[in-house]
Parts: C-alpha cells; sequence; structure tokens
DNA sequence: TTGCGTGCAAAGGTTTTGCATGGCA
DNA sequence: TGCCATGCAAAACCTTTGCACGCAA
C-alpha cells in the first residue's frame, strides 16, 4: 500500500538525525544530501505525522516546523513540552504533577488530551534573566 | 499615539459581540456591518492582540483565528483552554488543578507560561462518545 | 496642520495541486 | 504490469507591504 522509496528513507535519516530539533520545511531542503522536490518533502512528511513518527508545529510567523519523535508512543507521547517564545527552544518536561494533571483533566473533564498535539508557550528561564536584566 | 476610528470601533465591537467564539479575518470580513479591507483588519487585529484584547491562535490549516478575551487579566489570563481538535470547540477551564500546575512549572522549572497562548489539544467528551459509538 | 489610519493593489512566502514521468512491488 | 511516488511548474492561500488619500487630534 505504502512503496518504499529512496526519498521517503532519506528523509525519515535526516529527521531522526536532527534528534528532538525542530526543523522546517527549507531547512530540510538544504540540509538533505540529495535534493528533493518541495512537493516531495510536503507529501513525505504528510505521511510521517499521520503515522505518528513527526510531530508538526505551526508557528505564528513563518513556516512550519517538524520534529521526530520516534515509534508511536515511544517518547513525546508521555510528556509534556514547553515553547519558548522568545527564543524557540523546546523543553521537555516530565513531571509527575504533570501527569496528575493530565489524568484529572481526563476523569474530571472528560477531555483526553494529545500531548504530542500540546504545549505550554511562554518564556524559558535564561529569557527572562534576560529580559530582567534589561 | 493611537487614533480613534470608526472601523478600530466596529472591529471591537464585533469581536465582543462574538463573546469567546473564534473567528477567522474573512469572517470578520463578512460578518461586519460596513465593509473593511483586508489589510486594515489584520493592521487593527495586529493591534488589538498587543493591547492583549484579543488572542490570536494557529491553526495547522487555514487561516489563524482571533478571539476576544477583554482587559487586560480580566478573564481569559487567569483560566485555561482546552481545544477539541475533532470539532474545534473550546472549552474554558478554571480549576484549582491547573493553577497548581502552572505555579509548580513557574516555580520549579523557571518557566513562566503565558496562559492567554496555551491550550491542550485533544478530544472533548462529545467527540469521545461520538468514537465510541463507532 | 500633522501624521496615523485606510484601501487598493501588488508582492511575499508557504503550502497544495495537476500532470507527465519514473520507480517499487 | 499496475500503481504509487516524484518533480516541475502553476495555482491557491493567507498575510504583509507600498503608496496615495482621508480623517482624527
Amino acid at each position: 500500500m505504502a512503496y518504499q522509496t529512496k526519498q521517503g528513507q532519506a528523509l525519515l535519516d535526516y529527521l531522526r538525525d536532527q534528534g528532538s530539533k525542530h526543523v522546517s520545511v527549507q531547512e530540510i531542503a538544504h540540509g538533505l544530501p540529495e535534493p528533493m522536490g518541495t512537493a516531495t518533502i510536503y507529501r513525505q512528511l504528510e505521511k510521517l505525522v499521520a503515522r505518528g513518527l513527526v510531530q508538526k508545529y505551526v508557528n505564528d510567523r513563518g513556516p512550519a516546523c517538524f520534529q521526530y519523535v520516534g515509534e508511536k508512543g515511544e517518547n513525546c507521547a508521555t510528556h509534556f513540552h514547553l515553547k519558548c517564545a522568545r527564543c524557540g527552544a523546546l523543553i521537555h518536561l516530565e513531571c509527575e504533577e504533570m501527569t496528575r494533571l493530565i489524568e484529572h483533566i481526563t476523569k474530571e473533564h472528560g477531555f483526553r488530551t494529545d500531548l504530542t498535539r500540546s504545549a505550554f508557550y511562554g518564556t524559558c528561564a535564561e529569557c527572562r534573566k534576560k529580559e530582567e536584566a534589561k
């Protein structure tokens, strides 16, 4: 049903190499060892997102970013993300308080949270220091 | 420093009438009593967002949405939002557990969360029922 | 009178789509 | 061989910008 192509493989390899970094389609196009059509990148990414291997983030400005999150449920579905609106840093948060809250929301409010698609936006510790220094 | 124009007033009135509903620029253009240039809508919205009266949400697909949130700190900065990825419903959540978590993140992780820009994405109670019924 | 706000049209950038061709199974 | 994937170019879309004119202060 789905063919295995060298483009698809190259893209997945590339994303995996980036670790938890967020990359845009343009960055991908420049970073790939072999040139690849933009349309192909978009179409492949769509498949990877559908398979749950890649996470898509949309930004207020500029292009969307993509991040490799590994096999389904392997990592980013079990913890939470804090995204700094100032420097763009993505902080992975694994803490008990968080887990407890998600459970609370599921049980008391009937809302099933999708951790791979949710994040808190705000200011990270680093940037807070910079702001206060001003 | 900032002029008061009838366009600006009309836009604010319109948004206030929509309550906590999310509307796109196109919906605004169609909903306003008097026609208004698209560029003006965007420019006015930018100002309202900067003033904290309006909140902007970017979506995976399609145009961004805007929501009236009232005077600074009046309401949506004090509680949290759950957004259903299936039906688009926006649920306003005011609960102690949530407040406690935000405090925890601020103190223990040094991250200052901006509640007006953060939301949990997932499936609401209504849609979960529908899914289970299938 | 000053200069910000408006409206139109054009530009800009990102993402999608159509279609002929290429390559996997 | 049958069909999905690719690539190119064009289209579609949302949003921003330039510029002349209008209007608030």
